[in-house]
RNA sequence: GGGCGCGUAGCUCAAUGGUAGAGCAGUGGCCUUUUAAGCCAUUGGUUAAGGGUUCGAGCCCCUUCGCGCUCACCA
């Protein structure tokens, strides 16, 4: 290791600790009960009026240190919370006072030992008897201080550059708590999902990331190979063909939670890797899945926040059900102007949009124009909770048709803070149909089209056994806890997302020659 | 991939083309109830990297790297 001068400071106290036989990093810790545990056991006794002290070990890391000459107060932080020490050279000694000023910096890792009291200014802190090195930090941890103004802690200096952030998330979760939060709170949804789904009989299973055919979704997949089996495989880019092959064996619902991998551009609300809920739903329809998922987003909502109306971006977003439902096709006359119905091939969908004064790439499949319509113009309109529903059929190959409307399928998407937030249909079941699409597929995208659906003929004979109508869903994780937590790029609630990789001169050594 | 912007001390930020600075952190002092503690003193820079213009470049030009925004892409 390489250290600044800042760090070999620190490293000259772990050399010299060690000179008087004291461990810097001592294999255990003696510590009672967690910081969080000792404040509201103090605040107990004193509501009960109990005068017996209460002694306690606490550990946790080292934020804040003033020196006061023969006395000294340290906070201390560790996963529940944060506790004042109090040093004393009445307690302590002269001695022990001069070892904690010159072995101690901020960051360390403490053990301290006393009972627990308030000082003057009435802080619950902790007055030492004795106190212990935990973990010496070599690095300083990058300068934080918080202030309390009004019941409010206002920091300073806070880290706030995103590229040391996230490179770096270890030392901004360390110094940034509103941070540490995001992740609490992601954690949450995807505990309350998982409640949620267990309460309704759904099954958690876990299907291949690896995959010899790729497919579900339209996106292009990243490629890795198998040495000893001499095959190439994808990582999956949905979890959708293998779910439904597991209710053609007979488990009526089932989900996963997991993570999804596209190898395409980012952007705010994209990342290569990202976590997807799926759930497929036996002998339902999407008008089923619709409700289910409000009620899903609803519970989510009531555990993790404890409320259904959030703020995203400046406007108050209601989750409670039932959400805004509106027809693709009256939502996009209402916007445009334009009836799709009107334009049933790609080339008079794409007069008309010339007409209207549109920019889009031309030549693209109808169902690809139709899409862009909606993410141009109907996306960053739905603000509330809203379910868009009936989807052309070019645009939706494993959805089922609607009964007496050919062109359109069973099909809606959740939108919330102009984000796409799920997407679910009443599943395509008929083996013939389903293989129809995929041939349909095949020839309205280009051959090199990445995104083209490959055939999958072993999903199609698992739809030839018979699958039970059900209903699918899938939801993106990331954007729900963006939408929860106020965040308005997807890397805020990804704790490492994907950064370029910096230039390093090993590295460019090791490259592989240009070809 | 295109366009625009940014990169200065460990962190947050200053600096008309003319001696690179501040606060915090650090270091040395003082201080027995502080809490962004305070007071005195003080260290710290290949201004992302490389090249160019100029008497002189953090600032202007070029290249590269990284980050951000945006467009493209993204059922």
């Amino acid at each position: 290791m390489e250290f600044s001068d800042l760090e070999k400071l620190r490293y000259n106290k772990i050399l010299s600790m060690r000179e008087n036989g004291i461990e810097p990093y001592p294999t255990r810790s003696e510590v009672t009960m967690t910081i969080a545990e000792a404040v509201s056991a103090f605040e107990e006794a004193e509501k009960a009026g109990t005068t017996e002290p209460i002694s306690a070990s606490l550990a946790g890391r080292l934020r804040a240190i003033r020196l006061m000459g023969k006395l000294a107060f340290a906070h201390v932080e560790d996963g529940t919370g944060r506790i004042q020490f109090f040093l004393r050279v009445n307690e302590l000694g002269e001695a022990e006072m001069t070892r904690f000023k010159e072995d101690f910096d901020l960051g360390d890792y403490i053990q301290g030992s006393g009972t627990l009291t308030r000082t003057r200014t009435g802080e619950i802190s902790l007055i030492l008897n004795e106190f212990r090195m935990l973990a010496k930090a070599i690095s300083p941890l990058p300068a934080a201080k918080d202030e309390v103004v009004d019941g409010q802690v206002v920091r300073h200096s806070v880290l706030a550059d995103p590229e040391t952030r996230y490179r770096q998330r270890y030392a901004d979760l360390a110094v940034n708590s509103d941070v540490r939060k995001i992740f609490r709170t992601r954690a949450g949804v995807v505990k309350a999902a998982r409640e949620f789904l267990d309460g309704h009989d759904f099954l958690e299973v876990e299907t291949p990331i690896l995959q010899p055919i790729y497919g579900g979704a339209a996106a292009k997949p990243f490629i890795t190979h198998h040495n000893q089996l001499k095959q190439d495989l994808y990582l999956r880019i949905s979890f959708e063909l293998y779910l439904k092959r597991l209710l053609v064996g007979g488990f009526d619902r089932v989900y996963e939670i997991g993570r999804d991998f596209r190898n395409e551009g980012v952007s705010y609300k994209h990342n290569p890797e990202f976590t997807q809920l799926e759930f497929y739903w036996a002998y339902a329809d999407y008008l089923k899945v619709m409700e289910l998922t409000e009620q899903m987003i609803a519970y989510v909502c009531d555990r993790v926040l404890g409320t259904r109306k959030v703020m995203y971006n400046g406007n108050e977003v209601d989750f409670t059900p039932p959400w805004r439902r509106v027809e693709l096709r009256q939502a996009l006359i209402d916007a445009t102007g334009i009836d799709i119905h009107q334009y049933p091939d790609s080339e008079s969908l794409e007069k008309v949009m010339l007409e209207k004064g549109m920019k889009f790439k031309p030549g693209q499949a109808r169902g690809k124009l139709i899409d862009h319509l909606l993410s141009e113009y109907l996306e960053p309109i739905f603000i509330q909770p809203t379910f868009m529903y009936d989807y052309p059929r070019d645009i939706s190959p494993l959805a089922k048709m609607k009964p007496g409307e050919p062109g359109m399928v069973e099909r809606f998407e959740g939108f919330v803070g102009g984000m796409e937030l799920c997407n679910a249909f009443t599943e395509l079941n008929d083996p013939l149909d389903q293989e129809a699409r995929f041939l349909e597929m095949g020839r309205e995208y280009e051959a090199e089209d990445e995104e083209r659906q490959p055939m999958d003929e072993d999903y199609l004979r698992a739809m030839s056994y018979g699958m039970p109508p059900c209903g699918g869903f899938g939801i993106g994780i990331d954007r729900l806890v963006m939408l929860l937590t106020d965040r308005h790029t997807i890397r805020e609630v990804i704790l490492f997302p994907h950064l370029r990789e910096q230039e390093r001169e090993s590295k460019a050594e090791n490259r592989e020659p240009e070809k």
